[in-house]
DNA sequence: TCGAACATTTCTGTATACAGAAATTGATAA
DNA sequence: TTATCAATTTCTGTATACAGAAATGTTCGA
């Protein structure tokens, strides 16, 4: 939607994908709607295979459902499965905490991960907070969370989290925080940067056990964040997978 | 390979992905060899368009690695990444445990798994053990654990767990036990059975921790179990995925 | 007015054709 | 003999054509 004209630099396949999963998550199209091959086609304006590549990928990737009688159909996910989600993906990255931790890293390998913690921490502190800021955060946030992943040095695994991620950390492009819930937000921001914090340290120090405790508490905490966002129908949760939920949505 | 004449029950997609896993996983391709679309064209009587759906799902699925300048080949593990992908297969079943335990199952949902159990029993007791009753072992164990995952009631947990089981559990359809591995083989196939007899006690007695503590001691009985199988270039391990393996391939 | 059966239309799954890129082979020169 | 360059061949990515199935709309009968 963004651009009309042809980008040669990237394949039909990936542009197609890219397109669909954009106009999933931003609510294009709705949860346990049918899929249009040929529409499709139109809307991104390639041909049919490269659609339907990216169909199958979308399906492996979690985000469309296979019709028994034939095409792909928006998955549509429950309250639940989106918890689940988040629960999962802190298992996983305790896991991938722990490895780093037990398997040590030097100071250098540390050192992008710190950069980072310093970036969120400068974000954070202000007071009060600011949409931009949000926005910003929600970017470096992923960040952390992908450096820490690849501490693990474990490729399945850090496949796994990739995958694990999906869901949660499920978010159409232009998406920015309610003013309103910005104070609330702040609050949740100031915990998850604490749990960053004490999550390097304990990778620092050799401490598997602590560092894959903490991690599944930062979990804990986004679940908390989630659920309240949805019983008060804000979005002042770090997950803007919201397009996803089926009981919301209806 | 085992049937030629055109099966109308299956989708020509469906075909050629089981096709080409059975020779990923049967050594007819080795880990590194880039895949010919022709050629499995040829192997598998299907056209070009299934073949290529195939090697997507294949790709997302792990066992194909994506080559930069265009198309597959098969993706190549060390002996870690294997290792690696069992503790994750365990942490995961072990979340499906704890769900299972907390969220509480009937008496009633737990009559398969117990079942089962009891299956598998029979099959241990007998000593010394033949090769048949393991080959009975390695398809009832997988059962149980896929039970066990379905008594989390979380779907994206289950998808994930059968995502991760794709390495670990990666067999050949025809294998078969070496005689001279029997022994110790069995060995491990009790100390398995012990945990599998407590996973179902503690799911039972609501007691999520325990329920998911010995699921990740199991993990590392495999882990152990593979780990000493590499080095004695024997297949006593539950885990055949060996041809996957470069390091030992090479 | 409602339901069922038939005809029409649309859509998916599969096969194939085509263009451009990559790889391989062969030839020539140093 | 070896290295380099060019020509050829092969292969992938994409587009399109075709057949069968599913869905939809319409018409006829009760």
């Amino acid at each position: 939607m963004a651009e009309r004209e042809t980008d040669r630099s990237v394949s039909q396949t990936v542009r197609a994908q890219l397109a669909l999963r954009d106009l999933i998550l931003s609510g294009g199209l709705r949860p346990g709607e049918r899929i249009s091959e040929l529409q499709a086609v139109e809307t991104i304006g390639v041909s049919r295979t490269p659609v339907r590549m990216a169909l199958v990928r979308l399906e492996e990737e979690g985000l469309l459902e296979a019709i028994p009688s034939g095409g792909f159909m928006v998955k549509a996910f429950s309250e639940r499965d989106i918890l689940d989600s988040i629960e999962l993906r802190g298992t996983l990255e305790g896991l991938a905490a722990r490895f780093a931790a037990e398997r040590g890293v030097s100071a250098r390998d540390l050192e992008p991960l710190k950069e980072c913690l310093g970036e969120i921490d400068g974000l954070v502190r202000q007071d009060p907070i600011s949409v931009e800021a949000f926005s910003s955060y929600v970017a470096l946030n992923a960040r952390f969370h992908a450096l820490l992943t690849e501490l693990s040095r474990s490729p399945p695994l850090i496949r796994q989290i990739d995958r694990a991620s999906a869901l949660p950390f499920a978010s159409p492009s232009g998406f920015v925080m309610a003013q309103s819930a910005l104070p609330e937000a702040h609050q949740i921001l100031l915990i998850a940067q604490d749990h960053h914090r004490i999550v390097v340290d304990a990778i620092e120090n050799r401490e598997g056990a602590r560092a894959e405790a903490i991690m599944r508490e930062h979990a804990r905490l986004a679940a908390r964040n989630l659920r309240l966002a949805l019983r008060n129908r804000t979005h002042l949760d770090l997950l803007p997978a919201l397009a996803l939920i089926r009981s919301v949505a209806d």
